[in-house]
DNA sequence: ATAGATTGCTCAATCGTTTGTTCATATTAT
DNA sequence: ATAATATGAACAAACGATTGAGCAATCTAT
């Protein structure tokens, strides 16, 4: 078992206040002597002392932990994001408890709760998206919470975001003006900001263009890849089929590949395809993928700083902070005639 | 702030160990009386208690807390494992904290230093596996303990491993079916366990089939893209360029991706390709990979398992254990004739 | 020489829980 | 009626660290 204080005291012959003080740097402002801090200091390295954090962090209520909440960190996309949080924030003195909600909202109130009660300093979250309830008494109590990738109309706090609307909107203006008339989407899980804000995106490009919508088109229920599957499915065999996906999560993109793949059709000639999330092997698929990139790392990076920030100050000042994506053009969309 | 024990026991009227006793289930055991053991139960209720878990793993000298230090979370490999051993601790009752060591010992030392101070309960430790002298300590005190992916010879733990030398031997193989001569292997870290057995995998699938070593055909130095991208690069423009590479993880293979599109080539009418870890998108590659699979999920649900039991029963009895990857035949390796 | 300041350190309370021990009161036995 | 037992709950120490207050001993000033 490790040394603690009380080792160190008695083995210096001092006590455990004047130990606390040396081994936390405070020996000139207490006023030990220099010999006193040299012995102590020399019997903790001895001892392999290391403070126990959970007395200090009981003492000082503050734990150096921080929660990340994440959907599905089995994800590129959020995997990316976890990686440059947990690096900053060890940069910045904090370790990371890591919780994946399976995009499951009672997993998340749970996770949250059991947070909580370790006594973490923070919390990044992203969340589930479709109901916020259970994050009234975190905002109320001013508790230093970031919203990650996904915010809520009724919750004010710190939010790092996306602009998912102008993605979407880029996204299938490119299609559109490739030619493509019947586009359809394939959505993530409905009424999360992501989901309708893509879907707006996709909508009001369409109009814009004075295609009509068509609500066969509008398709999908979550961000599995399972989704991806089934939906690309059905629209495959649908009687008038679309010309062109957009797929609005790389997880629904790998499931939509599969698909594609044991339809034996070939993208782009049989089928155009533009996805969100721009995972590492997008250029390398047998058609280089055609995607709405988002800014993984600076997402993670803005969400550590807002967090700590907050918890240092303990001043919580709502904002949405939005990044914007970027549309990269690679072969997944096939140019059609304008007679077509 | 939260409700404390304390805040409990003022407003039911009842002492702080009648409380606690109750919370934790034990009112029977101490005679509470069902009466008592209702109005501090509502009361706790009321006012949302939950026990404050720092002080708690201060007094049981137990966190609940487990440590996972894994060299990259942003690969595909790690991720999923990481999933299902976050999904499994938490099924299990453990919080884990997640340490993202990317490959570096310095890194790797610090983080379990700063695990172990804050009282983890066990750790699985991905190790970046040149060195070990760093563990002798948790041995010693024979602190729970697993190690994961790659093992060491001197540290006598629990290890929870796939048959790399294996799997590299089948791939190899296949290459060699295939009717290739000349084979570029990509090493990731050298003197690494994964690596040494995956490298003795591919020197006795040549040697078992009278093909000579060729030591300009040995290549890498880590696992990162850019080893798989630097060294792909080298081997193209060698004077008596392989006709097949095997990249030993999926962050190399993805490097040489990168170089083998850069060059205009086409897998596997240019150059053949077989590659280490599974991943996702494989399949959908502009030539489906064809790749040794690790069983990703057994082997986070096997290290989660033996860590737990280690941690309940506080023995550590020192065990390999060793899984079997499977080469998963797709079409990245092209057929060559005989003569050639 | 004595008051006052300075130096160098110790005391003791505290953070929120857990748990062995103790102590009233109520019940039963004799 | 009194001793013995059972019942229901409180007391207090402990986990390891932090910190305001306190207290000798030495030094400085008058």
């Amino acid at each position: 078992m490790p040394a603690t204080i009380k080792d160190i005291a008695h083995q210096a012959g001092v006590s455990l206040s004047t130990v606390s003080r040396v081994v936390n740097g405070k020996a000139l402002r207490y006023r030990i002597s220099k010999e006193t801090e040299a012995k102590i200091l020399q019997v903790a390295k001895d001892l392999h002392y290391s403070p126990n954090q959970l007395a200090r962090g009981l003492r000082l209520k503050k734990t150096l932990l921080i929660g990340l909440v994440i959907p599905d960190i089995s994800n590129p996309f959020f995997a990316h994001i976890t990686k440059r949080i947990q690096n900053l924030a060890h940069q910045k003195g904090y370790s990371l408890i890591v919780c994946d909600t399976d995009e499951n909202l009672y997993l998340e109130i749970e996770h949250i709760d059991l947070l909580m009660s370790k006594g973490i300093d923070g919390l990044i979250l992203m969340p589930v998206g479709q109901e916020s309830q259970h994050l009234q008494p975190l905002i109320q109590r001013t508790f230093p919470l970031v919203l990650l990738d996904r915010c809520f109309e009724d919750i004010d706090s710190i939010s790092v975001l996306v602009d998912d609307y102008q993605g979407a909107f880029d996204a299938v203006s490119h299609i559109i003006e490739m030619g493509h008339r019947r586009i359809a989407i394939i959505q993530g899980l409905p009424g999360t900001s992501t989901s309708s804000n893509r879907l707006r995106g996709y909508q009001d490009a369409l109009l814009k263009n004075n295609l009509e919508i068509d609500a066969d088109l509008i398709v999908g229920s979550d961000f599995r890849a399972e989704n991806g599957y089934i939906e690309t499915k059905i629209l495959l065999h649908a009687p008038n089929r679309p010309t062109a996906l957009f797929t609005t999560s790389d997880l629904i993109t790998l499931g939509a590949l599969e698909a594609i793949h044991e339809e034996k059709l070939v993208i782009p000639q049989d089928i155009s395809l533009v996805a969100f999330d721009d995972i590492d092997f997008a250029p390398y698929l047998s058609s280089p993928l055609t995607t709405v990139s988002q800014p993984k790392k600076i997402m993670g990076e803005i969400a550590v700083k807002m967090l700590i920030d907050a918890i240092i100050t303990h001043r919580v000042s709502a904002q949405k902070i939005v990044l914007k994506p970027q549309l990269i053009v690679r072969n997944s969309v096939r140019r059609l005639g304008d007679g077509h």
